[in-house]
DNA sequence: ATAGCTTCCGTACCGTAGTACGGAGTCAAG
DNA sequence: CTTGACTCCGTACTACGGTACGGAAGCTAT
């Protein structure tokens, strides 16, 4: 269950700066040593920051920046389902110019390909 | 025929400052006005240079750095096509990735907006 | 001929998303 | 009880693709 914050990188596969990059930007509750009664030095985190640093990630791969990532989380724990479901649809219309766009850009490149296999 | 670079520019929908940009990266001739027998300061492009600036922005959306668009170009100046044709394939083997893994997103996405519809 | 837009040029700066570094402290195994 | 890995922290640096700035000089229309 507490893992230290290389075990959770681990989990998400990223890097271990990279996680307290995420921090420092506030994306990842950061359990500071000092603020928790004593224990010394180390962090430890949970099953929770785990599925958030993975929730992170995908939200990143579908094309979120990290500050909307803060949006979303911030969405997330206010229970603010409209705007959330917004946010999804203006992704998801965006999404789809970007698939389009990388669709039309795949079928020139065919154009070039076959160009140059035929010299 | 003849363009000033704010012209050029215009015709790929780029600034001005891009177009220098894109000439300190060598990505595009660049017609040094000293250096054309006195023709005082201003340079000026025709078609060849406007081509390739929409070649470059071309290149771009497909997702070619700057650096490969600087490789493709220099490959098509040496008639390298069976290297070019590489990259090609390269390049729509990532875009083909790249497409489906937007799809996923996109999914994903579908289906976060539908819960928070339903609350 | 002069005002005012362009151009040229170098250099500096921007946002995005990390990645690296150095020093000090800490924990776990042998 | 030391050695070696891990952690913390701040700061700096990287890559990428631009974008901005400032001064000098050149066009162009009035």
């Amino acid at each position: 269950m507490a893992m230290t914050i290389s075990e959770l990188a681990r989990g998400a596969d990223v890097g271990v700066e990279t996680v307290r990059f995420y921090q420092r930007k506030g994306l990842i509750f950061d359990p500071k040593p000092a603020a928790m009664g004593g224990a010394a030095g180390r962090r430890h985190y949970g099953e929770a920051e785990s599925r958030r640093l993975r929730f992170i990630r995908s939200a990143q791969r579908a094309g979120f920046t990290l500050d909307e990532i803060a949006e979303l989380l911030e969405l997330d724990r206010r229970q603010d389902r409209p705007r959330a479901r917004t946010m999804a649809q203006i992704r998801i219309a965006a999404l789809d110019e970007r698939i389009a766009e990388l669709q039309a850009a795949r079928r020139s490149l065919e154009g070039l390909a076959l160009e140059c296999a035929r010299g």
